[in-house]
DNA sequence: GCTGCTGATATGTCCGGACAACTTTCAATG
DNA sequence: CATTGAAAGTTGTCCGGACATATCAGCAGC
């Protein structure tokens, strides 16, 4: 009943209309979003229970709505609490996410290829997966797929960067019949010309022996030491649109990643 | 003077109070959020200058501060423009920036060691560095840094993950003294015990022949392939606090990320 | 010419209210 | 018992207004 006693360590002294910075040197709203921080740091909201609801929430602090949904706001970035339309406001987390994080602003930079480097395919084909490369894909043991063989150069050099094989999807087979004349990487192509858009992005990194196709095509011997690059390019639905193997000499190939610590 | 001759693209048919999805099927602060997005990313403002006031985009597409503020914030979240009290709103970039995000709660999850694996260190000293490692940490030729020496072991097995050796800046070396019987990483002990913070850290993945202290350590030849994980912890000022190589025996180990679409 | 003040202007914060859209609950109905 | 439908509750959207605070241009004064 008398919401003065449940009151929390934010303090609104004089109060009349809006002013801001009311008592410390942080506006309202911010203030308020640390209390509940704090309060779920501390464990007296439960993770996965529910936060009290905007109203609550307005009448404990003594102020609108509007500046209760300012500090929900401010929780909601840090990841601690989802909300939905028409249930409350879930409580997600104990803890602020997402520390640190990569950000691109483009798959370009995950190949971290230099743009000038020009791809040479060699041999483009339907193919039956067989059991080594249906766990990288991942795709069943006999199904069929386009796969696409190739070499990467960098400008005017006589060594070549990598090897590749892409695997791609049978559906967007259509896409391909001018692959070789085609610019960019095929991904980018397939997601422009088909519409489906690439949600994810999986990335596996191994030191392998050459495969005997790599070997030929980078002029090297068969298991001599290299960097594999796998990556797997996901849609909506979680399945594999296609999947890129690259093979690295390991002498001329260092993948650098850079994490900020965010906020 | 007549407000109606620059309307822009959005249509308001009916309103007189405030209904949401007026026209179509999204809120009134998105669709505008989306007309000025495609008008920035047209070149209609340019890069670096200022976009109209909210007053004035109030009255462009006749609704309240309160939305236009809302599309200013989504637009403010894609990066496109940046805003500055008493100031303006500065348009940053003609695109959304940093479309592929990786992101990590701790940087544990950048390691992928398990939780229970165990830290054996065989060696700690004060040494000169040598001009193979200088540019790996980097540091100096003959400067003097702390070396830790080790394997990193799975619980009940056998074999070891990898070989490590990490470089500590001097001014750290009395956080060390108990390193031997501290739990976790070497970079989590120097975070807690000195208080400065890791702001960023770079990340080198290559393939590398094993330098004869791993082999031995690892109980394989000298120059057996191995994948090389560096990692430099780098403080806010930009310089590196410690720096951490591993090597890992070439088939055991997959080194795995994942991207998504942010948005 | 430089400094400092003042006023205009812009965004930030905060209040109030109203209706829309969605979810959940529960009672009535078949 | 299962299904439907109404009602209550909760968050989302949008309007109006007011004042606080930061920035900048211009002007007066030294």
């Amino acid at each position: 009943m008398d919401r003065d006693s449940m009151d929390g360590a934010v303090k609104v002294p004089s109060k009349e209309h809006g002013t801001a910075l009311d008592a410390a040197g942080s506006p309202l709203y911010q203030r308020i979003a640390q209390t509940l921080q704090a309060e779920i740091e501390a464990g007296m909201f439960a993770v996965g229970s529910m936060l009290p609801t905007e109203s609550e929430l307005c009448a404990r602090f003594d102020v609108s709505r509007h500046t209760i949904r300012d500090a929900l706001r401010v929780l909601g970035e840090l990841g601690m609490v989802s909300r939905r339309r028409g249930s409350g406001t879930l409580i997600a987390a104990g803890a602020p996410t997402t520390r640190y994080v990569q950000a691109m602003r483009s798959l370009e930079e995950l190949t971290q290829y230099a743009h000038d480097t020009q791809y040479e395919i060699q041999r483009l084909e339907r193919v039956a997966i067989t059991a080594d490369v249906a766990l990288l894909i991942p795709a069943p043991v006999d199904s069929t797929w386009m796969r696409l063989e190739g070499i990467r150069w960098r400008p005017h050099s006589a060594e070549p960067i990598c090897a590749t094989a892409v695997f791609v999807h049978l559906r967007f087979a259509e896409h391909l019949h001018d692959v070789a004349s085609a610019e960019g990487p095929v991904y980018d192509l397939i997601e422009r010309r088909s519409g489906e858009r690439i949600a994810e992005v999986v990335q596996e990194i191994s030191a392998e022996p050459l495969p005997r196709f790599a070997a030929r095509a980078l002029g090297l011997r068969t298991g001599a030491p290299s960097l594999r690059f796998v990556r797997r390019y996901i849609d909506d639905s979680g399945s594999t649109m296609l999947t890129s193997m690259n093979w690295h000499p390991a002498e001329h190939f260092v993948y650098r990643m850079r994490l900020k610590r965010d906020g």
